[in-house]
RNA sequence: CGCGGGAUGGAGCAGCCAGGUAGCUCGUCAGGCUCAUAACCUGAAGGUCGUAGGUUCAAAUCCUACUCCCGCAA
């Protein structure tokens, strides 16, 4: 089969990574145009781009699927079958009708739940302790296509955002092999999603990452593991921002206001909660990298005292 | 040329502004105390102060360039 494929960060690369491991030609890869990121603002190929570029695929960015010139480039490469995995552009109709057995999206949430651009992080900030890989025919709708394949794993209480992702991400590589697999044989099936299920992962954002102390610890501390390392959790202690990267809710209580810094240890620093008490294990101050609350201590830096109030 | 912070034994930091003996909290190793310990006491090892130049009698410290790391912004 010929196989074009459309994604750009590094989840998508793991997916195409693993159809090339399975000995499947890719005609061309789709992916965002390179953009000014990191310091410097120098242009940078994204992961999807550099696995192709490694493998000899021809590489397509065009800025966007909705004109006619890039939908006949497309057209023009014959394909049988469009993977695609967080490519970030959305495929017009006529662009899904182009491959003889259309487009199939891997898409890292049990659908219906989580549909949209952040369901890894959604499903930890939420406190499932299931989520997986949905492969679905794409239609119109955002996420919405019919159910062809799933995969599951469960997520454990140490996961973070991060670890889920890469989990998830080897996972979806196995599960589109797979979903091919059964194309050729002619025993892939698809089965139209229950609506009434849906949810949507709405895109994260750094602000969103400023935690709030008046809410439960467990919450904060499901954030926290959600956002990490990607948008990341943030407090402010005076004028300084504190990036936290590890916590863990406790059940104490304690009688002073959110956000007010109750015991300083080598095991953690306890921090009231509107409800509980959130252990900041792990954290990172300004112009420095992440460093254990231990760390913190042996700095000799009088930060975090008992008394203090985050913001 | 986007803005700013940083690099000092294995870890986290102080010292730099006002050049002159390598410091602190840990870790490691050895010994001691103890029924015992991640606790306590004593001692030891371990550092080209990111790299390369420059100024100086003398540079971790002042000047220049470079490398790498971090935050913001994208």
């Amino acid at each position: 089969m010929r196989l074009v494929f459309a994604g750009t960060p590094d989840f998508a690369a793991t997916a195409l990574k693993a159809l090339i491991a399975a000995g499947h030609t890719i005609v061309g890869a789709y992916s965002q145009p390179d953009r000014p990121a990191g310091r410097g603002r120098k242009l940078q190929p994204g992961p999807v781009k550099q696995v192709a570029l490694d493998h000899e695929i021809p590489v397509l960015q065009p800025e966007t699927l909705k004109t006619p010139q890039a939908q006949q480039q497309l057209a023009d490469l014959n394909p049988d079958v469009m993977i695609v995995a967080a490519y970030g552009l959305i495929l017009p109709k006529a662009v899904l009708a182009i491959p003889t057995h259309g487009c199939l999206n891997i898409h890292a949430s049990l659908l219906p739940r989580w549909r949209g651009a952040a369901p890894i992080q959604r499903a930890i900030a939420a406190g499932d302790t299931e989520t997986g890989i949905t492969i679905m025919q794409m239609d119109e709708g955002l996420d919405t296509g019919a159910i062809l394949l799933k995969s599951q794993t469960a997520i454990d209480n140490s996961d973070t955002g991060g670890s889920l992702h890469d989990r998830l991400a080897e996972l979806g590589g196995k599960a589109i092999v797979k979903a091919l697999e059964l194309l050729r044989k002619g025993e892939l099936n698809g089965e139209p999603q229950n609506d009434d299920l849906a949810c949507y992962a709405n895109k994260l954002s750094k602000t969103e990452g400023h935690i709030d102390w008046c809410a439960d610890a467990t919450a904060i501390e499901r954030l926290v593991r959600a956002f990490n390392p990607w948008p990341g959790t943030y407090t402010d202690l005076a004028d300084q921002r504190l990036r936290i990267h590890q916590a863990r809710a406790l059940v104490a209580v304690s009688d002073v206001p959110p956000g007010t810094v109750v015991q300083r240890g080598r095991e953690g620093i306890d921090i009231a909660c509107g409800n509980g008490t959130l252990r900041i294990t792990r954290l990172q101050l300004p112009g420095s990298r992440a460093q254990s609350v231990n760390d913190l201590i042996n700095g000799g830096k009088e930060l975090l005292m008992p008394g203090q109030e985050l913001r």
